[in-house]
DNA sequence: TGTACATCAGTGAACGCGCGTTCACTGATGTAC
DNA sequence: TGTACATCAGTGAACGCGCGTTCACTGATGTAC
């Protein structure tokens, strides 16, 4: 059953989209190599033909799921990237309950911790262009604070939606979500007018 | 080789123990029930007299931890907890890199989505708790304030320590805990002076 | 362009291994007298 | 208080199971002529 080069690169593909949804929604650990073979439409004996162990699979769908993922929507005008919808999204109910086309930062970093050093450097080099990208949307004026912010940011919205997958009560996980939300949104339109707070020290001690 | 009642709630809460520090420093799957009894001195066929299966151990593991590990150290004038303090702490590599001794929600929050009911039961409680005390040290005047910042900063902190462990590249996972540090100093300091950002917008009109 | 043959992507049975769990056994503890 | 015996916490061999991985095989693909 052999089947031509073409055929096969797109086989493969395939086998990385069906890990990458699989492992997001149960973890690299609860799922298996003949899993992913059978949701890709194979048996589990080929999967030797195209990864040197589970290890290797788990790097490379990492790293493709980070690829095919982008923080942001590509929209058309690239200048005005709407940080606020970004977070909006992120934050959502509809992205805390749909892991497996979710943020493979949320679902998957942490257990990155436990996997071999081709995981982490996925992970990581996913990491610098989410915070690339979420420091291009910030309103900061310095490149440092624009840095700062997009750490601080990404954090809380990583964290929030791991807080919320992982709570028992609904209520208090739509909380979390939609409390880190607000706040994200405050802590955005106080820091718009960034020259403003320079100020005020001086405002208040005339 | 019977032992004493009382020597038995204490060899229980020896497993409880060492179950906790094991499944912080490489998660509940990697952790097999002969290797917690092992750490606490034991064989594996006494187990399920104490449990009644692994998922009991790891709902009941979680719980101890986070009992145990309170969020912040309890302070003899119990009035002044200091989040600022609260915040270097918890950021800081040296939590980041004693996962077994740290707090059990960074560890373990993420892979608490993949377990049972009690576990998740377990998880919730703790972070009912985390929130509790982390509104209580907020700076903000009203509750509803104390407890959307209480959710905003501990998203951040709990995510920001596991995308830091998750990392690869060691400048980057110390950027990440420093940057994201500096980043809640800053809110929290902004936000102190609370009721003058009310007057603030009249004051620019004029 | 058509034929003959080597290549090799995918199949499915089989492997060793470590896991969670069970159970007959041991011997110190707790208790009845 | 001292003795006889039932209880049961902990031991370690054994279990079935699913995992990651291997390999002889199949038959369509790619190629040499």
């Amino acid at each position: 059953m052999r089947v031509s080069r073409a055929q096969m690169e797109e086989n493969h593909c395939a086998i990385l989209d069906a890990a990458s949804r699989l492992f997001r929604d149960r973890g690299f650990e609860a799922v298996s190599v003949s899993e992913v073979m059978k949701a890709a439409g194979f048996t589990h004996g080929g999967f030797y033909g195209h990864f040197r162990s589970k290890d290797d699979l788990v790097a490379q769908a990492l790293s493709h799921a980070l690829e095919v993922h982008p923080l942001a929507p590509q929209s058309p005008d690239s200048s005005s990237l709407d940080l606020d919808a970004i977070i909006d999204r992120y934050l959502s109910p509809r992205h805390r309950d749909n892991a497996a086309g979710g943020c493979p930062t949320a679902c998957l970093a942490a257990e990155t911790r436990h996997q071999p050093l081709a995981a982490k450097r996925a992970l990581t080099e996913g990491l610098r262009h989410q915070l690339e990208s979420l420091g291009q949307a910030s309103p900061e004026a310095e490149a440092e604070d624009k840095r700062r912010a997009a750490m601080g940011r990404w954090s809380a919205m990583v964290g929030a939606v791991i807080l919320a997958r992982a709570v028992d009560d609904p209520a208090l996980s739509d909380d979390i979500l939609e409390q880190t939300r607000e706040w994200l949104h405050q802590d955005l339109h106080q820091s718009l007018p960034q020259s403003l707070f320079q100020v005020l020290p001086s405002e208040t001690d005339t």
